[in-house]
Parts: structure tokens; C-alpha cells; sequence
DNA sequence: AATGAATGAGAGTTCATTCAT
DNA sequence: AATGAATGAACTCTCATTCAT
């Protein structure tokens, strides 16, 4: 029968709402603003109806992540159109990089905020993570092969790059950097970038 | 006679227990645990005890990070007999990244927690952080200097290096690394290190 | 269906329950015991349920004094059956202070409770005192227009008189009066009432 | 022995001091901020030594209570040299309600807050504030029988200008007048000592 | 005489969560 | 399916007061 399909639609749907209600409130304030009756305000719900499409807050959360992922997967597949690979890799680490500066809470959700571990537990939940780890592993891995990067190991020079991108993103997103004044952000984090590729490539 | 001195001692004594207790907590428990009222019932005083010798909470996390700059600075102080420059950079990263493996909820504090920005706000308090970057800074100027290190601007290096091992550890201590087994991250770590004064180094 | 209707009375109940809590803590203990904890407790429960009807003890407090103005209002509709408005005047004195007197913890509240001064600082609130004070400006102005009283000012001659009946009240719930026996108090409140009628009204 | 004596002495200067630094506590922060500790911080000494002074809080709020009817007696002093009794009169009201407007604090202390209220227990306590009293009360009793005021009772014209005065100034001090701005106080205060003036002294 | 150290009691408030309807 | 009502368990922080030294 439709009628199922229809509910599971339904239910869908609602799920999609709460999430997106969620993802605006942490952009717009900030992850301790974030509480179930907010959540339940923004979508003109009661706090018991979010229950009935999340078990609890964490799993909320979860959803969240994997939403992050997809988004920037997403932007990912501009690189697709980038032939030379080094090119590639560069574009890899701005959009990464952008991506977090231009939605800091949600980044900080995804790879800094304590709470929704569970995410990792279960192999599911990481493919997503996984899918916009293999861009940048695909990337390297072919600009191994053109002589651009001589790495020996090809997962220790992915994590290197990606522990580089993410240390920049993540002491300015939790404001460790004092030496380097706010308005100055963008710019390092194409300096780091050209110094990156300057060092790491072969010249 | 010694009484005034006796006193002053309890007192950073007892400071002294409040900070390890804390510490402890923070350790067992992880950071949305430590509470006063927790830090009390541990050195088995009355929470209005603990706010005859700090000010409030923000005051004890602060504290907790300073002392954590200072031992990291600490450690840093070995890497004074290490004539060669570039060794001395591997060095600097392996203390720097071994220090946050192995007091993972402190560097945790010290670098990646929301909560005690305050510590920042003031230049005093970050002087002692400005102190153990000092002696990463001086180290990549020496390097550059000395030929092993082509780069035209040695904040950036400074700031891409800092960011590469920062990255690295939090996303250890974040648990963000599913594809890299717990077990591995000690050898991962290394290699990382190799790698970088692999590529980043003059050949 | 009456069902909403039925929700918003019991809500109401719900609100008037709390208040009438509040307002008998008030008479039995005084206002520094008034706590949330204290209110909850006497209406069987939790803190939390309060602050579901109310935001915050400011707004109950508010709540209080609102429906203290109109309770006092409403005594003063009494007045309009009398003729002469030196009559009327002294009636509206001996209302205002049997009001006073017979529920001296939410005079207090309303008149001299340091705490809910909120309630004053936007208009909307302040109309309710006003009314009540309206209604003796009126009487006052009468009383000029028909010849009893000679005042220059309405304005002062209406402020004099109710600082003379609100100072008189004031003076008994706060205690102030050792030289005269609380079994006099009522006593007294009338030949107050006389006299200032007699050397007041034009003779 | 002149060492009892010295005690004795040296001990009343303490009390002094404490007193003298809870009343200028009271006149800079206002009665929410007068504690134990911040008296202590005051005077330079610890919060315990206090306690050997003074048996509790209350027990010095009482005697600050004193010490303002002290003061204010003596700011009746001047009255002596006015030789007309209606001008005495309004003079009296005049430095009551200036007394009142300049140590806001204090008169609250004294009039209207609901702590001290211990000190009228005693009959002894009451005699510094009856002093003050029976200054206005002379004065009255000398304008009926000079003929400036005819009231059958004098009890009763004392009590009734006394609750005048407090009512004007209690409701200033505790903002209840939202229809007078502040800075019309001053000017108010004086429009209602002519008023009074008029209307109740024999024309 | 003076105090450092300690505390019990309690304040207002917030939140994730549950459950009968 | 949706929710209104309710709550337990926390939270940080403040204060008057006591007592061994």
C-alpha cells in the first residue's frame, strides 16, 4: 500500500526539518545554544515531538555530522575539473579550509566537539567521513604517481596534509592563536597554503 | 619566625590539591564533568571551600592551563643540547606531540576546550603559551638560517608546523581518526614526523 | 470542542495557584523567604514546574503587585455612589489604608518591597498603579473645582495627600511607631483621617 | 586599674570603626552590598574579628540605626535659633526629608528596611529615635498653642505630619513616584512643605 | 586579640527527558 | 501523531557564622 510509503515519507521529511532547524541554530548561535526547545521552537514543534524522530539529543547531533559530510562532499566535486593534480590538491585544501571558516560551529560539530563520539562507533556513520577522506587520499595518491609528492606511504602523507588543514582551521575556530589578529585569517590561510605546496612538492 | 611561611605554603598547598583534583577529574571524567561541587566532594572539602582559594570556576581551568604551559616548556628545555638544527625541529615535534598523547584531557584544556578563553584575553596569560612558541619559532628561524629551510616567511612555517602537529593530536584526542587503530597512532605519529622533515627539509 | 479552553483556564488556575502560593508565603513569612524552592513546595511541585508558568521570580513578583493594584481598584468603584467629593475624598484615604492594613505583606509588595522595581520601568506596567492613583487626582481635582480645597497644584496637593496616607501605613507595616500600640493603629488611622480632613478642606 | 579602663576604650574605638565602615559601605553600595566580609575588608581586619565585637549582623545594623538618629538630632540643632514656630515647623520638615534624600541608605536603614526590626524590642533602643520625634512633637505643640494650628490632638498632628515627611521620601527612595522624574525631587519636595504650610497652618 | 580555614544552607535557574492524554 | 505538563538532577556561586589556633 501507499499509505506506508506515504508515512515513511512523512517521517522523512520531518526528520530533515528538525536537522535543518538544528543546523541554523548552530550557525546562527552557537552550539550551547542549541537545546531540544529551541530545536522544537525553530519548527514550531513541542520538545516531545523531536523525540518522536530522534531518541535523543546526540543522536540529533550525529544526523548532523553526517549532514556536514555530505555538504562537503558536495563541494567537493568541484575539483573534478581540476586536471593538473597538484592544482587539485591545493583547490582539496581551500575548500576544506573554507568550508570550515565559513561554518565554524558546524565544522567544530563535526571534528572538534566532544559530544556525538557515538558517530564513530558504528562503521556506518563513518563512511560519509570516509567519502570526503578519499577525495584527498585519490588526489595524493595520483600525485604520487606524476612525480609531484615522494612519499613513501601515501596514508601518512593524506593524515600529514589533512593534520595541517585542520590544525589552522581548528586553533582559529577555538581561538588559540592570539598572534594572529582575526582580520588576518583568510590571508594566512592562503599563505599556509602556498607554503604547503612550496614545501611539500618537489621543486 | 616561619609561621607566615607555613601558611603561605598550605595555602599553595592546597591550591596546589584543588588543581590535581581538578586535573584527576578531568582525566576520569572529561571536561562537562568537572564541576565545583565534584572538584569538592574529591579533596573531600565543601564546594564554598574550594572558592576561598580561586576565584571561580574560569580561574581553576586558567590556572590548570598555565601550569600545563609550564610543564610543556618543561620539557621543551631538553631540546637545548641538540646542536643541529633540523633535529632539533624533529625534536621539538616529537615533545610537543608526545606531551599531548600522554596528558591527553590537559592539552585537551590547554588547546582544543571552548570553555576558558579568558586565559587569552589578557596578553599576561599568554605569555606562558607564548613562551613554549618561542622556542618553535627560534628553531625554524635557525633552520631557515642555516639553509635547512627554504621559506620566505617563517611566521607561516612557524604556524603551518605548529598547525601539522596540532592537528595531528587533536584529532587523536578527538577521536576523529577511525581509519588509524588506537594502537597505531604512537607509530603514526613518528612516521608523520619523518615525513615532514623528509618533505619540508631542504634535500 | 472546549478542549483548548479548557487547557488555557487550567493554565490560569495553574498561574493563579503559584501566585496565591506566593502571596500567602509572603504573609505568613516575609519576603526574603519567598524563594522559588519555597513557592514549589507549597503548591507540591518541582521548582521547575514554576518557572513554566512564570520566567523568572521577578515576574511573579510583578504578577503580584499587578494583581494587588487591581484588587485595590477594585475596592476603590465603591466610591463613585458618593456625592460630595470631600466625602469622597475621605473615603477614598480610609479605603486606601484599609487595604494597607488588612494586607500589609502585599501593600508591601506593591509599595515598598525593594525587589520588582521592573515593574515600573515600562509604562505598560506602571498603567495599573496609575488607575488607582487616578482616581484620587480626580476626587482632588473636584474637591479644588467645587471650592474645598485651595491648592495652587493639583499635581502636589494629590502627591501631598497620598504620601501622608501611604507614609501613615508604611510607618505601621514596617514597624516604625513604637509610641503608638498596634491596637490603636486602626484608631489612629481614623483620627488621621479626621484631621486631615479639618485642616486640609477649607474651613 | 587603668588597664580595664584602656580595654574598655580601645574596644569602643573598634566598634566604631566597624560601625563607621558598615555606614559608609551603606552610603557607597547600598544595603545589598554591606556583608560581614566586605565590613571586615573595610576596617583591614578579618571577617571573625568582627564577630568578637558584635554578636551578629543584625546587632550592627541596630546600632548604624542608632547612630542615624544620633545624626539626625543633630541636624535638628539649627532649629533652636528659629524663633517663629510655623517656621520652625517647615524648617524641621525640610531638614527631615534633606536628611532623608542624602543618605538615601541610612534613612532606609532607618525607616523603611525590614532587618533591624529587634531595635524597637527593646524600650531603650527607642529613645534615640523618640528624641528625634519629640523634637517635631515640641514644635507642634508650640504652633497649636500659639494659635497657628488648631488640632484638638497633638498626638495625632505629629504623627500625621511625621507620616507626611516619611511618605514623600520613602516613596522617592523606594521609586514608587514613576509620575515625577528625578530630578524634579528636590523642587517636589519643597512644593509639598508650602503646601502643607498652607493648608494646614491657620490662614 | 585576632584570624585563617572551613562550611551548611541555600539562592535562582536550566535542561534533557518522560508520559498520560 | 502530537503535546502539555511535569520533573530530577544539576549547575555556579554567596553569605553569615563558627572554631581551633
Amino acid at each position: 500500500m501507499g499509505s506506508a510509503e506515504r508515512k515513511e515519507r512523512e517521517k522523512h521529511e520531518m526528520r530533515e526539518l528538525i536537522l535543518s532547524a538544528a543546523k541554523s541554530l548552530f550557525l546562527k548561535e552557537g552550539f550551547e545554544h542549541v537545546t531540544i526547545r529551541r530545536i522544537a521552537e525553530e519548527i514550531e514543534y513541542s520538545p516531545a515531538t523531536v523525540y518522536l524522530y530522534f531518541a535523543d539529543k546526540d543522536t540529533i547531533l550525529c544526523a548532523l555530522q553526517e549532514l556536514g559530510f555530505r555538504e562537503l562532499y558536495k563541494k567537493q566535486q568541484v575539483l573534478a575539473v581540476i586536471q593538473n593534480p597538484a592544482d587539485r590538491l591545493r583547490a582539496c585544501g581551500k575548500i576544506y579550509m573554507d568550508f570550515a571558516m565559513e561554518n565554524q560551529e558546524w565544522y567544530d560539530l563535526m571534528f572538534i566537539m566532544r559530544a556525538p563520539m557515538k558517530a564513530f562507533d558504528t562503521p556506518a556513520d563513518w563512511n560519509l567521513g570516509k567519502d570526503t577522506y578519499d577525495v584527498l587520499r585519490a588526489i595524493i595518491i595520483e600525485c604520487i604517481e606524476k612525480g609531484y609528492l615522494k612519499a613513501k606511504d601515501p596514508q601518512i602523507a593524506c593524515f600529514a596534509l589533512w593534520s595541517l588543514m585542520h590544525g589552522v582551521v581548528s586553533i582559529f575556530i577555538r581561538d588559540r592563536a592570539p598572534m594572529i589578529p582575526k582580520e588576518h585569517r583568510e590571508h594566512v590561510i592562503d599563505s599556509i597554503l602556498d607554503f604547503t605546496m612550496a614545501e611539500f612538492l618537489e621543486k
